[in-house]
DNA sequence: TGTGGTATGTTGGTATACCGTCTGACGGAA
DNA sequence: TTCCGTCAGACGGTATACCAACATACCACA
């Protein structure tokens, strides 16, 4: 019975206009379709969006907590930019909480957990093999995503993804560097290691490895791009 | 003249009529003026704000990314409700962050940032002598906003202050129990003087102790509430 | 060249209208 | 009395028109 009055059930897409536009504009935002400091001019993506200013208007409010748009009062939204002080500090708190929630996960972790955290795994070595940098992305953020699911850590995990979408740009240019295609598997494959092992210090130890790596090369990169800018 | 030039500066409020209401709403939620899991009729709204409805619902979009609020489809914005499991997580959240925000702050912390501090720390103890919840709130905040700005975290005071407003419920309660108004001063008193010795390794002690006591009671009062309510 | 005025575009904010959904009240049937 | 269908009103979702304040770019004049 509950099976059939599942299967009855009518589920019409529970979506609205905003929340279809903000995925859209998220998106954009993330995927560089909209420049860093590029502005955002309402009427303009009304007709990109096809949709009306009340909701553009909404979206670009929700945008804005989230962090990757920024308003200045009259002078409207523009896509928020990064400096590398604001991009230490997220690395910096990713760290915290990737390394809590995965020395959470190490500890919980059943064999169901660890089934779905090697799949992960394998889809990820795929991407990397494939070296599409969009499915890198997706790869890594759905490792991530077992890890803090499983932990018990949606919030954080939640959090995490913000500061993830802050720092796209960053993160696809860290992905696409040469050297991370090597460590950075190899870093994924250590942390998924220690978990199987039911090995908290040694995913966290692993985890501070890879993080710190990571904000490494952002570093560089950021730093050779406003080098570049300067003598440009 | 660069001192006549700013005094001349005419600076009007940068305030929008939008950052208003968005503050007005953020603090009665938080002071509890709307109860956890309340409609917020939008109409309504605007007549108890006196602004129009565009403005009343990006700043609930707004509220909403914060999680100060939660939207069903066709169901209008709640006010947030939270579950101890929730709450857990934001504990654990804020632990993380405020341990590696108070040994930051212990290692970098000068002169003038302990000062900073000890007043911080005075004006706390004169709040817990008053004994006034909101008071304590206030000093509170501010305390570990010296802690955190000093650190150069911005963004996870950030997410704290956005973590605190939502178990603010919690806080009131944990503030207004007789053993707090002792335990939680020493408990201060322990994180100042660890960041005045500069010793990172005892601040992160000092917070780790502090916020596992808050969050015990916090669970003990969740518990008591929910089992008040089965008894009704 | 610099100054001041002007035109244009954009935002912030408001009012209003329309539709679809939800909810609760009312009234009739069993 | 209880159950159930219907219907009206409340409310959210969306669209649109309008206005004032402001910013910017441009232009003419000294």
């Amino acid at each position: 019975m509950t099976q059939a009055a599942s299967n009855l059930r009518i589920d019409r897409p529970p979506q609205t206009l905003r929340e279809m536009a903000l995925e859209r504009m998220r998106s954009a935002i993330i995927a560089g379709y909209f420049k860093s400091g590029e502005r955002l001019v309402e009427r303009s993506l009304c007709d990109q969006l096809g949709v009306s200013r009340s909701v553009v208007r909404e979206v670009i409010r929700y945008l804005e907590a989230e962090g990757l748009v920024e308003s200045q009062h009259n002078k409207g939204p523009t896509v928020a930019s990064l400096s590398w002080e604001q991009a230490r500090q997220i690395y910096r708190i990713r760290l915290q909480l990737e390394r809590d929630a995965a020395a959470a996960c190490a500890e919980v972790a059943d064999a169901a957990t660890k089934a779905e955290l090697e799949r992960a795994l394998k889809a990820l070595e795929k991407a990397f093999a494939v070296g599409q940098t969009m499915g890198l992305f997706d790869a890594t953020t759905r490792f991530y995503e077992v890890i803090f699911r499983s932990a018990g850590h949606d919030i954080a995990w939640e959090i995490v993804q913000r500061l993830n979408s802050r720092i796209s740009r960053l993160r696809g240019l860290t992905l696409a560097t040469k050297d991370r295609h090597v460590s950075g598997h190899a870093r994924m494959a250590q942390i998924c290691q220690a978990i199987l092992d039911n090995d908290p210090e040694a995913a966290a130890q692993s985890v501070e490895e890879h993080l710190t790596e990571a904000a490494a090369i952002a570093r560089r990169l950021l730093q050779a791009e406003s080098d570049a800018e300067e003598e440009r």
